[in-house]
DNA sequence: TGCAATTCGTCAGTATACTGACGATTATGC
DNA sequence: GCATAATCGTCAGTATACTGACGAATTGCA
């Protein structure tokens, strides 16, 4: 079976690991909410901008740890599902100020009971004990890592100090 | 700062935080082996095809846990770059079987050390006892979740008996 | 004040990932 | 043997994610 040796170090590799537990979650988050019509992404970004009422996207994303680019399309859909508002800003006309629509404010409320369903789910396999060692793990891998992304996790600019 | 609550809540969920180190992990990747341009999806498919001369597209889909219709994509780039051939199947004339090449086979050579690297990178946040324990859990996570994603791992049809 | 540097949102281009569907082909049941 | 079912690769459509670039606007510095 020595052909089967690549592959086996292959499955057994960090990052080819990590992409499976991406493609699990995701699918996880779109199956048991799919009565709400949200992404993983959209969701992250609703929590936020209503968290932040009037956030312009860059920030929104340097909390979130979203790209710049990617953030217009996000935005734009929860736009168009009627979730959010988005206007110029009023003292820096470059940014876009996001506001949650009460519709939005519905959803966050509504979908909670499934997101927390959600999260259990994907830690389920997992001994009681083990979970909060693996989350306190996963926190730690992407808190150090975190610069090696484009889309790194900065301080607000709010000037309420730094991370 | 009741307002960074939810955020805060956010943050540490299970799906947010394998999505950040998920895109950490694929920009490690991309930056580390940015000489030999390849992504870590195409690496993967790429070790698998030199495993299993003349696999067909599904079956390598099952073995590296790619969606159906994402592997002719991958497919195609590492046959544009020369790195595998694609030829229809002798048996079976709905299926492509997959052989790498020369190049190819010199690739996945030459490419060996900064992979190992880049799996070193990841888990580098951790101390060395963590790393096992991580790693373990994290295998647990994907094997028992697998059935969630739409692109599960399957045991090969070649007849070796199931998984 | 005025010009250079920076920042914001966006665009084009590329890659991964999934849904639902389809023609071509093969396997199955009778 | 033949109609039905299943499978293979692919297509169109959508969503996330990144690179590099750009106009518009703001900031910083001389």
């Amino acid at each position: 079976m020595r052909d089967a040796d690549g592959d086996q170090r292959l499955l057994e590799m960090p990052g080819h690991l990590i992409r499976r537990l991406h493609q699990i979650s995701f699918a996880l988050f779109i199956n048991e909410a799919k009565a709400f019509d949200v992404t993983p992404v959209q969701y992250a970004a609703l929590v936020a901008v209503n968290s932040h009422p009037g956030i312009d996207q860059t920030t929104l994303c340097n909390i979130i740890a979203f790209d710049r680019t990617t953030i217009g399309g996000v935005v734009g859909r929860l736009q168009r599902k009627k979730l959010i508002h988005r206007v110029n800003g009023a003292h820096d006309r470059r940014t876009k100020s996001l506001y949650i629509t009460p519709a939005g404010r519905r959803l966050i409320r509504d979908i909670a009971p499934a997101v927390r369903s959600i999260q259990r789910l994907i830690l389920a396999p997992l001994r009681r004990g083990q979970r909060s060692a693996f989350m306190g793990m996963l926190k730690h891998l992407v808190h150090l890592n975190n610069a090696h992304s484009r889309a790194p996790l900065r301080g607000k600019k709010t000037g309420r100090g730094s991370a």
